[in-house]
DNA sequence: TTAATATGCAACCAAATGGTTGCATGTCAA
DNA sequence: TTGACATGCAACCATTTGGTTGCATATTAA
């Protein structure tokens, strides 16, 4: 549940629109999946990996059948510890670019 | 402006690291970032290149040095554009996965 | 003017990444 | 039981990535 391996997991748009598919369904089976995409099933299966092991989806083994469902959690904690710390500064890092930029163009 | 470069520039722990750094001490020149690094300035040079065309990071030439500042619009953006999205859905899908659970482990 | 300083550019390299193909295993249904 | 279906595993490949070294350019200060 490292925090870099969320942020690496979605870096990528073929994850990151995994995500989204299952957004839309929750609890899509490997083929499901693979019939929203254009690469081969072994693929998409890598990437489940990866979305996995940065715990962002949990699988659920039903018969012959696996079922992948979105954990929102570490996006969640990605937003409140990292993000978060970033929006607070908004405002006050703006005004200092444009007093900076004001001091360059006099 | 694209998504996918903020999320690709996100992906790395040197480039996340250089902006903690300007989150820190905001409008620093690329010689004052790679003191606080055990890289070339070089590598240095093309992280902040990457942060830079991802829009993170903005710079303004003083001279023969470069400041770097901080833009967290795009950070912003991904908050409430993606991120949101996700976390709207958390407890829907907690419950959804629970319930599945529930049904597979009678 | 000259030397030191700050940054830019380009070639090169090893390792990681995203993808493929081929085959194996396990499960359901006829 | 047997065939079809869903997934798993492994080897392989091209490209991208993160890093280096070497040299060039531009600006400041003595």
């Amino acid at each position: 549940m490292s925090m870099d391996a969320v942020f690496r997991a979605l870096a990528d748009p073929t994850r990151r629109q995994l995500l989204d598919s299952l957004h839309h369904r929750n609890g899509q089976t490997l083929n499901a999946l693979c019939e929203r995409t254009d690469m081969t099933r072994q693929a998409v299966t890598k990437h489940l990996a990866i979305l996995e092991e940065a715990n962002l989806i949990t699988t659920v083994r039903n018969g012959r059948e696996k079922e992948h469902y979105l954990n929102p959690v570490p996006i969640n904690e990605i937003a409140e510890r990292w993000i978060g710390k970033f929006e607070r500064g908004r405002l006050t890092a703006l005004s200092d670019l444009k007093k900076r930029l004001e001091r360059e163009e006099p």
